[in-house]
DNA sequence: CCGGTGACCAAACAAGTGTTTGGTGATAGG
DNA sequence: CCTATCACCAAACACTTGTTTGGTCACCGG
């Protein structure tokens, strides 16, 4: 099926370059199409845009949970998702990649659309930043945003041949450990 | 002078759009001029993505030095440090937030030159964590990029109703001490 | 008053944008 | 065999993009 060529070669370029910056034709190509015919499986843009976002979150929703199956106590678990949710960022050829892109200068009803997605997923993180055992007086928001910043800011650094995402994401949870 | 105004409303367009969706109209409009007087200032948009990256990062280091100057001691240092950072990324009407737009869909020489900016800027930052007294076999490159992850994920979620800059940034670098 | 310079406008340029339209060929069901 | 449906192409649409060109106006030194 080719829509799912268009996705993903749609996640990967709006992953690299924002949604803006690409366009239909760049996604077209890539995908052995012209771009025209992209409107026989997605009735716009925009349409596209939130299809592919709401792949990405499900994509690393269910590498999350996955990794969270099998794994017990609230320190563990916490590294066990990150790992699954840097390792979903960094590989590229996937969809969750488009998580990163930049949000704020698209149609406000599709941002919101987004942005309630990432939300769903990231309150996986709510619930096992509540069951830590931090510090009492410990804004666990903040904590949170503080984790989620520093894995989200990693593809803009990460280089393949330095430290795996694994050994990458276990690094960041030990320092706020 | 207006090549200050273009200056000031370029960088803002630029942090929250990025450079590619931000036009030379869209600019040229808030700057009180038409797109093609523009270049009688910058004899190209990329010259123009340069210079307001250049004063970005000359503001924030300036930002930063100044904090710096009257603190003594590793952890107060890089507190400060950070505080005059995050300070400078959240307010608008500044330069310094372009450092948040996205680097990557720009040509590579302007892109090569844009990037090692921002690195001689966070040198400041590689000596302070050198100074830090932190538990042998940490990995101080990726303790570094880690708290500048969070710091500069921060304008993504900010809210100014919420905390002030001050206290994200002290309460991000205690969650690391 | 003259000449020149700097800042800007008005208009156009080719190329690229998202999207629409009408048609073409293959494939499958009755 | 006929018809319908699907997936797609080719071409155009109105508009926006960065940039260039030629001209206009204000100001300033001599």
């Amino acid at each position: 099926m080719s829509r799912e060529r268009i996705l993903a070669v749609a996640a990967r370029l709006f992953a690299a370059g924002g949604f803006e910056a690409t366009s239909m034709r760049d996604i077209a190509g890539p995908s052995g199409l012209l771009a025209g015919s992209i409107y026989h499986h997605f009735h716009s843009k925009n349409d596209l845009v939130e299809a592919v976002y709401r792949a990405g979150v499900a994509e690393i929703a269910g590498a999350v949970d996955r990794a969270l199956m099998s794994v017990r106590g609230p320190w563990p678990r916490l590294e066990a998702a990150s790992t699954a949710h840097l390792e979903a960022l960094l590989a590229d050829s996937v969809h969750a990649a488009v998580m990163t892109a930049d949000v704020r200068r698209l149609e406000p009803r599709l941002r919101r659309k987004l942005v309630g997605l990432r939300d769903g997923y990231e309150r996986r993180f709510v619930e096992l930043v509540a069951d830590l055992p931090l510090p009492p007086g410990t804004d666990r928001s903040l904590w949170r945003l503080q984790l989620l910043g520093a894995l989200n800011w990693t593809p803009t650094w990460y280089r393949p041949k330095g430290k795996p995402p694994a050994a990458i994401a276990r690094a960041l949870v030990a320092a706020l450990h």
